[in-house]
DNA sequence: TATGAATGAGTCTTCATTCAT
DNA sequence: GATGAATGAAGACTCATTCAT
């Protein structure tokens, strides 16, 4: 592997271990086994490498939401649905404390914003996805008319955000087993009445 | 005004305008018009003042919702659903960039655990306080008996949440009226047919 | 004496020693006896520092010489010349090192300009205040009518200045005797045809 | 051109544009269109290189200074001395920022001069060749016979070089047509009543 | 010979904290 | 309690130089 990318590796590892205020050029240098000159071989300053670890955050989750277009009809709408809010619930769980922690820093959240931005990136659009998903079954009638397809989607995925940026605050742990768990709770009390073949 | 107030209410400012990271002590002791010395007559440490800061921030929705309770039944569960609601969207606007900075100094968020755990004041219990709500509402008729008071306590603070972060994390604006829209769509999309007198 | 003033002279001692581009940050506080730290309570930046120490070699031979003008039409006029032109050389020789090392960096030259221009100080100053001296002893018919004061006065200042330069540029030593005998040799082939009272 | 040749002119170039102590190898090779490595195929080190470059700049008004030998009894010794010090004053207005530039770094002094002072090229050489000169005028009888021709030489080049050397150190502009009026008061109140044509 | 990535020593600067007054 | 000068550890970043290709 290049030392370019071992150095966004080991950039992120520090973040995720020590927090992003307490991140510092030598660790990261000292993580990815190259001097801290090098850094700077490969980035103009300590932000922008922060800036290139935070770009490779969001994609993710939005490129597998992306992809939800493709499973219109096909399956059925819970499975689909809970398949995507339990990958949504554990990138939530993955990403929150980092990008949560671009709060501290103003100047680095103006510049990662311009950043996503332009790229149309930014974290609102996994509820736009789900949102067309939603609206597209509607349409296939298989979920009931009165469904309000961007409603849903914030309600199902912010319910998922929130839970897990509360786990994190509160320093707790969730198996694989709970999240599934959490989120068929979703299902049943709220998504099951609006499945068409009710 | 005492000093020690003055210096808190000056870190709380200085912290919301540069960014937690941004934070330092002389910025505070300029703010509250003192010397970086006097902050250590009052505060052991910056980590200290910091946590104290902190400490204002969480009870305020809290005690708002504690306060629910006492509307089971009176009014209607919609009119107390959309102040509730609005309040905190609102609160979460306001409290979002704090709250989440405190991810980037993960020494700082483990004595604020440990801190509101043992005050049983964690961000999790908003959405208790509201559950507890629905589900006297549920028992007093006022809501449909398959309404899961935890379940829809999530949902609409979750939803709120993500919108409120998502909107400070683009660094947009957003109206009071555009936040009475936002929750007027969850009402009438999702809690309108929750109610019992349809 | 007051920490600011040991800094000032510490920075002084180090760049005679090293030369500005050798001097660091570090060495001046290990002169002054304080930390590194400390420099940044009295001055802005190393830049400034350096500002500061410039500012103060300029006014030193402006002031003597501004002081001639006391001495028009007393003691003789070669007498007056003899000692203004001796000690100049010895200022030269003292300044031109680090006078002439400014122009190694043309950020700290450019401040510096807008110092001494805008007090009235710059190095120029001191042929001027030659001239006007030679103009009164014109007036007073102490010199030819012929003589042509600024003439006079950089041609006088020129060759000493000149000569501190490449004595110091080539790295020798001139004792205070031989200093003399330079100014001696000016005064009797180029001064003395200029006296009224030949 | 040859890469050796290419590198020096750049590296002149950026000393020039940036300051001795504000020129990097980087700069260099970025303006010598190579890499910074090439640097070191063709010179030992950083210091080299510039010794190599400062070498370039003191002979050129020597050897022109060495000519004036050939004019002796040719022309008229005014128009042969007008035509050298406006070169002097153009070549110090050129060089002044370079040559005084190396007082930053005494350590390349020295080196420097070990280099010109073997090869008999120092700076102060001008002025021998001025004084031979003049010698060699006054020889000739068309000089007057009170005439020191070194004195001669140090006052008028001394002159030129502190005027040049405020001029610079002022950052102010001089036109050509104001260098020759500086030279040609040098030469009425000064060099004129010296001409035995008189 | 030309390269340019990698280096690591060195530099300036920041900042929370202390302490004598 | 209030001060603010002094601290020194730690930080990001620069840069001349090397070396494998």
């Amino acid at each position: 592997m290049n030392l370019r990318q071992r150095i966004l590796e080991a950039a992120e590892q520090v973040i995720r271990a020590n927090g992003l205020a307490r991140t510092t050029t030598k660790d990261i240098a000292h993580i990815a086994g190259c001097s801290e000159g090098s850094l700077y071989n490969h980035f103009r300053s300590k932000e922008d490498l922060f800036l290139h670890v935070l770009r490779g955050q969001l994609p993710p989750l939005l490129s597998i939401l992306m992809a939800l277009s493709k499973r219109v009809g096909q399956g059925t709408v819970r499975e689909n649905l809970k398949e995507v809010l339990v990958v949504a619930l554990e990138y939530f769980h993955d990403s929150v404390p980092m990008l949560s922690s671009v709060f501290s820093e103003p100047g680095l959240l103006a510049r990662h914003r311009e950043g996503f931005l332009a790229r149309n990136e930014g974290p609102h659009r996994t509820n736009e996805a789900v949102a067309a998903y939603l609206d597209a079954e509607v349409k296939a009638g298989r979920m009931v008319p009165e469904t309000n397809p961007r409603v849903v989607a914030d309600l199902l995925l912010g319910a998922c955000f929130q839970h897990a940026f509360h786990i994190q605050f509160c320093g707790e742990n969730e198996t694989r087993e709970e999240q599934e768990q959490y989120v068929e709770q979703l299902l049943s009390s709220f998504v099951d009445p609006l499945l068409a073949d009710g």
